[in-house]
DNA sequence: ATGGCGGCTCGCAGCCGA
């Protein structure tokens, strides 16, 4: 089963992008976020004819989270239970008996922003929330945009990032905490290239010069990490024409 | 590396992302 996770930053503009990665990578299950577009358009008949059956949480403009699979989404849930959010961020959906979350983790700013306290509170509900689910799940994938670069490895100029938003200390503590609840960092399960990266800058040639973060991540249980038989970057969508800044990524788990 | 990109909107400039 190959799960995995993509910030297409607009869906209405990537779905060719993303009907190409379907076909090329054939994975199970792909976890969008930033759709940016509001339920009634979410592109339902493309998806269908490409095999895919999609749960969706969207608004206009910003956020927005969907999961596509080819099989069956049971006990779909929208949300965080219990806080009321007005932002999309999360939804949830049982997949061939593995509890699948897809999260985009607000990013923050700066460190100074109000949205900074936001992230954190966001934070904690989310964690609360992963006790509950991991309690009922055994096989759990939490993936998605974290906008936390988790380590000095996953940054291409540490300085430089020390102490800035996506790189501050709490946040890291914040991933680590996710990490403490019995989640893994499937990409860190195996052999890597040096300065992996899954978001690059639109700006000053940030990709062409490897100037990234890696911010997005496939979390698994104790269960599925002893399943887990790789995990990569699918670095060539970043090359594309009209790309997302962030790159999908994908990992195979043998159940 | 932070102006510099690219997506969005009752657009024609400003907000947001990371």
């Amino acid at each position: 089963m190959k799960i995995a996770t993509w910030n297409v930053n607009s869906l209405k503009v990537r779905l060719p992008q993303v009907l190409d990665f379907l076909a090329a990578q054939k994975p199970d299950v792909l976890c969008l976020q930033e759709t940016k577009l509001e339920d009634a358009n979410f592109p339902v008949g493309d998806l269908t004819a490409a095999g895919y059956q999609a749960a969706f949480s969207g608004q206009k403009t910003y956020n927005g989270v969907a999961i596509l699979s080819r099989s069956a989404l049971a006990e779909v849930a929208r949300g965080i239970d219990g806080y009321d959010d007005p932002q999309r961020r999360v939804i949830a959906a049982t997949i061939s008996g593995i509890r699948v979350i897809c999260v985009y983790i607000p990013n923050g700013e700066s460190v100074e922003s109000a949205k900074y306290v936001y992230k954190f509170d966001w934070l904690r509900r989310l964690h609360s929330c992963l006790k509950e689910e991991l309690a009922r799940f055994p096989r759990l994938a939490l993936l998605g945009d974290y906008n936390i670069a988790p380590q000095d490895r996953d940054v291409h100029d540490p300085k430089f990032w020390a102490g800035k938003v996506l790189f501050s200390e709490p946040e890291k503590a914040a991933f680590n905490d996710m990490v403490a609840l019995g989640l893994q960092d499937s990409f860190r399960l195996f052999e890597q290239p040096e300065k992996s990266f899954s978001w690059w800058d639109y700006r000053m040639n940030g990709f062409k010069r490897n100037l990234g973060l890696r911010i997005d991540h496939i979390l698994v249980t104790a269960e599925l990490a002893k399943a887990c038989k790789g995990c990569t970057i699918v670095r060539d969508m970043r090359a594309k024409e009209r790309p997302s800044d962030h790159a999908p990524v994908m990992a195979e788990i043998e159940i």
